[in-house]
DNA sequence: ACCAAAACTTGACCCGGGGTACAGTACCTT
DNA sequence: AAGGTACTGTACCCCGGGTCAAGTTTTGGT
């Protein structure tokens, strides 16, 4: 009985997020039916609609667990370029390379913030849903923005940007740049918009020699 | 019956698309119904099945005059910023400044490649829209390189950027601060950010005095 | 070993919305 | 008088989301 333990660790309702998640990066969150999800994890609909209220309420499960694997994502990425450099700027830098790093590496387009621009998509989902996303995306932004106003203490800025839109920015290109390579079909292009955003960060804060 | 033609100009095809327009930018394709489209315009099913094969047909015929909109759009914005400086960084320069000012003048979110987003979203539609929307956005990248092109050859960029890559940004921003501004419920988002990319712009062009 | 809760199954059923089929009509143009 | 355009009306199919009630198996804890 022990061995199945392990296996058990992964309940039918991570399966059906899973199977959702996948459907819904592929092929949108409408053309995504529950009988599709429940016959890949082998219950039957009675069984989804014990899990999940409706299929939106499946949305907001998948929204909150991919936002906290998101976060742990970037703590990552954080907590190993601290352990590069511990000057605020080149962390930072280090930061978005690592970033860059990591989406070149994806093999299909980047899963994240497809969610959160399937969520805005639709008024079918109540209003909590929209504000797990924007509380998540103001998160970014206070997050990145003291990262800035650390940086700006010891690098005066050469041009005058709002710390916040700058913050805001790497949200922004990240978001526009998985848009872009999803419809151009270049996985590329969300890797090098971030690389772009950080040659801006470092045009205005790395001081020139 | 002369009185009538005025009027009759607008083609209940056209009052069907403007209202698919509105709802889906309120509310998403899947939550828009056709019936509510035909009740608002005033005629019947069977109506509008005579003028779309089905709802991605709508979808495409909408996107298609979106497009042709907005190619007006900028293509205005490029021939008062021609008339106001010949130079062509400065010429881009105004542009990215006139296309800022209409943003901040926008009462709702930009309309814009919210049809993008839209698209990319449902396997549900065909091939064809979306080529429609990739076609569109890879002419933005040319249009705007050859600009840049243009620019390099005057200025000596001050950073090693790829030029393509610096068109497609004004893409992602756009398309990025769109989604951030819905989500956050701050339609300054996206004028700024469109700001903060003639930054960046000009960190990469504008020679230091 | 036993019990309760959790995690389902079966099966019947409703409804809204997309979509089809087709016959008929009103008007406008040539 | 003919033909096209822009519809209306009716009737109907199907899929997918969602509900309901009642029964069954699995699992975890004491």
């Amino acid at each position: 009985m022990s061995f199945l333990k392990p296996r058990s660790e992964e309940t039918n309702r991570d399966r059906l997020l899973t199977a959702a998640e996948l459907a819904i990066l592929d092929k949108g969150f409408a053309a995504t039916s529950i009988e599709e999800l429940i016959t890949e994890v082998g219950i039957t609909k009675s069984g989804f609609f014990y899990h999940f209220r409706d299929k939106s309420e499946l949305v907001k499960a998948l929204l909150e667990r991919h936002l906290a694997v998101e976060a742990q994502w970037f703590e990552g990425l954080f907590a190993r370029a601290r352990t590069l450099d511990d000057d605020p700027l080149h962390e930072f830098l280090i930061f978005l390379r690592l970033l860059q790093e990591d989406m070149e590496r994806l093999t299909d387009v980047h899963p994240g913030c497809i969610i959160t621009a399937c969520c805005f998509q639709e008024r079918l989902f109540d209003r909590s849903i929209h504000e797990l996303a924007a509380d998540s995306l103001l998160g970014w932004r206070q997050q990145f923005h003291a990262k800035f106003v650390n940086i700006a203490a010891r690098y005066p800025p050469r041009i005058d940007v709002d710390l916040e839109d700058l913050a805001d920015m790497l949200t922004v290109v990240t978001d526009g740049g998985i848009i872009l390579s999803k419809t151009v079909r270049d996985k590329g292009i969300l890797a090098r918009q971030v690389g772009l955003y950080r040659e801006f960060v470092k045009s205005i804060f790395v001081p020139m020699e």
